[in-house]
DNA sequence: CGAGGTAATTAACCTAGGTTAAAACGCTGA
DNA sequence: TCAGCGTTTTAACCTAGGTTAATTACCTCG
């Protein structure tokens, strides 16, 4: 079966304002997203208060919080509407049921979880490779469309800096 | 078709002594190894000369450079045998093909991919939200056996600081 | 056994980025 | 218009971890 046949089939409508949680840290979640408007930020609070944001997610995205739903452990993270947003709920176990039964959902599948390899795999080496610096500028490079409708403060939880920090980056005050 | 078969009839057996790459950043690759013997360190080799470690794979994982044979790019990074190894090569394109079509194999990359995507949003996890020292304890725990097999130097450059850092940390000498 | 090589430790000093707090700069809504 | 609130900037100071280099501890090989 197609994905977008069994998304009609076995998909529900999610809307959310900008400000309201889709899921978060710590609860119980079964289901995979399909966004279709919206922007969200996936991010975790860690045991000293502190916020760092894990990634963006934006229309034509999936999803989901993987070792809650495989696992069937608590959510790792929480994810936050930053605009008004629309998504398609489907549940995981089922829809990965069928995945198991059916190639062309299967390929779908494939695809996605090996974007989604690269893409931490991307995110790794940036972590272990290059410094805050090199990391803003390569941010602006690849996604600079993202930049406009996200806070300095978010992006720099992102880039694992505080946005002190990352102010003084942007006016180049490092002494 | 069950992957043990499929190896078994498409497989070639590669095997390397320590100190020996199977593969260098830079190069073409278009294979998948599954590791029966052995310990390899996947180490990025950086701009200003720095040797990052991206990963250790050893007896029972599967290693492949992602963006290397799907994106047909040069290798992003290199593979080293730590110890002496036994492996067995199969053509990527052509298992990723025999994927495509046939739900068992399917169910076997499907599990693969998602294996690798927890364990890369748990490093990401940990490079955003802890420190070093968090960093090390952790990694202590979760495989102390790895620990043994590994020289000091290396373990330092997985945790993405350097040897002195980690020497600091191990005796407690912070101030 | 001793020479040479790598790995680990230590010390002194340096820097990127954190912390705190105070301003400045928007907003939006009465 | 202005009050109130979140975001961004700036400044002063602090700390984790980097850098360099010297010392020590292991190995292995001849």
């Amino acid at each position: 079966m197609d994905i977008k046949q069994y998304v009609i089939e076995h998909g529900r409508q999610v809307n959310l304002a900008a400000g309201q949680h889709l899921f978060r840290q710590g609860e119980m979640e079964d289901a995979l997203y399909f966004v279709k408007q919206g922007l969200f930020k996936a991010y975790y609070l860690c045991q000293d208060g502190k916020e760092l944001v894990k990634s963006f997610i934006a229309e034509g995205d999936v999803i989901t919080n993987l070792s809650a739903v495989f696992e069937r452990e608590p959510c790792t993270f929480s994810l936050l509407a930053l605009e008004p947003a629309a998504l398609v709920k489907v549940d995981f176990d089922s829809l990965y049921q069928h995945t198991l039964d059916d190639l062309e959902l299967s390929r779908f599948m494939l695809a996605s979880l090996i974007k989604l390899a690269q893409k931490k795999e991307r995110r790794e080496y940036e972590f272990l490779c290059l410094d805050a610096t090199t990391r803003y500028q390569q941010l602006m490079q690849h996604q600079p469309d993202l930049l406009h409708r996200i806070t300095q403060n978010d992006i720099a939880r992102y880039l694992g800096i505080t946005p002190v920090a990352l102010s003084r980056i942007k006016h180049g005050r490092k002494a």
